[in-house]
DNA sequence: CGTACGTCGGTAAGCGCTTTCCCGGATTAC
DNA sequence: GTAATCCGGGAAAGCGCTTACCGACGTACG
């Protein structure tokens, strides 16, 4: 591997000279230098050595992102939200998969400070574990103590600023909704209880029903993987446990198709029998049938924010920022009034 | 930022030995001294410097990926292989996106190799564009010989170990399928024509049209992105000079789903009044409705094999290996004998 | 009891780069 | 003609770490 000595001594100059020129530096050199450099970098297809020059110039540049899983779509659109602002400000981006255990949570956070990002977004669901929260919590802080900046995304729990999507909200919508249409046996196909995403959601669904008069009891909600086949075996279980559901939420999209899945298997017709609703509006969801009605997340855009923030200079009062994002419900073909209204 | 030497400091030790306990070296050290360090990196929270651990020891640990769109579900896909198997082996991966910009994809091969990857793999379509396909192979071939593993997927047309999926065969299961079924006008709904997937696939479609004494001529072809919208704007042209055809090939689920979708809003019944095939079977495929029929692809194995592929001891011959997928038919809801049949 | 050796730590030389500081020569000003 | 001022270029320090290499001490051996 060709190093900048090389490259200075083919061209006859001091590496510092060269260092200048390649790195296009405001000190002043001749062009004839500049040339003979130049001409040496193409020969010897130099390329800088990107540690060496992380540690000489003491400023970082790369960002983290820590994501529960890019191949899952939801966070498919944040990160590509992320890398969108992250480019347009030169960064590199180096994105973890945690698949969800908070283990390597912990670990990705040392690994990225470990090298020298310059900030790091945390997205996905925090969870309902104070222990981790504080330790995360706690490592995240030694870290913005050195000058790291950190973003989270719908995770309130943490230190830095936030983009904290209207889980409630759209929880709350959901049940206004389908109780507004006539609904009162509902069931819900959640997330793992331990995910604040989860619990966020329920407690907006809850507070619909007490609007409505109703109750929405621990019986008629599933707790399950937050993924489509989490929405099978949850539906599955609903509709043995309670066969009279006239309308069944799943928490997320992917959920949503899961649930579709098994109804169909069953031949119960959508919205006819059995009304179902998503949230997240991942872009398959206008695409399977019925066309899921669900809760639309600006997932993109949340990521392109969550990045703006992390990479503004430092706040001047060091107040984190938080901006909430708006739920909004997307009515599609899945739901319905209940049958026999 | 604390660095070795402070916890060398505060352990009353010497860099090396502080250096020796944290790395676990197979140097001995005495228990109090190892004590007295690790008390010294928790209270300082210590994180060695990974740039300059890099630069030190001078083997390279990370290794690159680069990919069109990791949001899109075919990379996610094959992300997710490459991913599990370089956890495995404790390395870091870099994901690039080039959102299918040729220069991005040159860009990031430097970029790579000034991080001093270990190994760079290039997932998704070649170009049809010499000038470019030997821009880069030079570039990856001088990465190569200081050192660089390289292994592709899908791309023929580069030095370096290789996956390659049956993409001709897969055509051909298609049209075998298709024609086999009395189909005679059948229109295909292809991505970019520089994409060597695009042609490849195409290819293995004429074979079969050859085999079975049809024809596909060019005008039965449209060309457009390989997502969503590039499948719903394609069959929108397709009907209108082509009213006649009785299947729509789409040469990607993305692309097919866009399909479903166009006829759907023209209240065209699929597969009675044409039948749909997708490409890759994508997870989302078999929720679709009507289910698609498509050609199977094992995405996330073949991410993993490319990995393993990079990942390998230097071959002791020094030839490339290619290890070729299979493609594989499956027959869903979407396809059946064209109407009258 | 002296030599040889094995143990455990420290010293210091880099890894490849950036950047401050300095120096010699060419200008310019007087 | 001399002094003050630039200006382009190099020498060298240092970024934070690893790892030969060396040295001191203790033990076992002849």
């Amino acid at each position: 591997m060709a190093t900048l000595a090389d490259v200075a001594r083919r061209a006859g100059v001091s590496p510092a000279t060269a260092s200048r020129i390649i790195n296009g530096s405001p000190k002043p050199v001749t062009d004839a230098l500049r040339e003979r450099v130049l001409a040496a970098v193409e020969e010897l297809q130099y390329v800088p050595n990107a540690h060496a020059q992380q540690l000489a110039r003491s400023h970082r540049s790369a960002v983290g992102v820590i994501v529960h899983d890019v191949s899952d779509p939801y966070f498919s659109e944040i990160t590509r939200g992320l890398q969108r602002v992250a480019t347009e400000h030169g960064r590199l981006v180096i994105i973890c998969n945690t698949y969800r255990d908070p283990d390597k949570e912990l670990e990705y956070v040392e690994l990225l400070r470990a090298n020298q990002a310059a900030a790091i977004i945390l997205a996905g669901s925090g969870y309902h574990d104070e222990q981790f929260t504080n330790t995360l919590d706690a490592k995240l802080r030694v870290y913005q103590s050195t000058g790291g900046h950190v973003a989270v995304i719908g995770r309130h729990e943490h230190s830095g600023h936030a983009v904290i999507p209207a889980n409630e909200s759209g929880g709350h919508l959901i049940g206004a909704e389908l109780y507004g249409l006539g609904h009162t046996r509902i069931g819900v196909v959640a997330g793992p209880r331990r995910l604040t995403t989860t619990t966020d959601r329920l407690a907006g669904l809850r507070r619909a029903a007490r609007e409505h008069g109703q109750k929405l009891t621990a019986r008629q909600i599933v707790y399950a993987d937050f993924d489509r086949s989490g929405g099978v075996t949850a539906t599955a279980t609903l509709l043995e446990t309670h066969p009279e559901v006239t309308a069944i939420v799943a928490l997320n999209d992917s959920m949503a198709i899961g649930v579709l899945a098994q109804l169909r298997s069953r031949n119960i017709d959508v919205p006819g029998q059995i009304s179902v609703v998503g949230f997240d509006d991942m872009p398959i969801a206008r695409d399977v049938t019925p066309a899921l009605t669900t809760i639309r997340l600006p997932l993109a855009d949340m990521g392109a924010r969550a990045m703006t923030l992390a990479l503004q200079p430092p706040e001047p009062l060091n107040t984190p920022q938080i901006e909430h994002v708006a739920a909004e419900l997307v009515r599609r073909e899945s739901s319905g009034p209940p049958a026999g209204r």
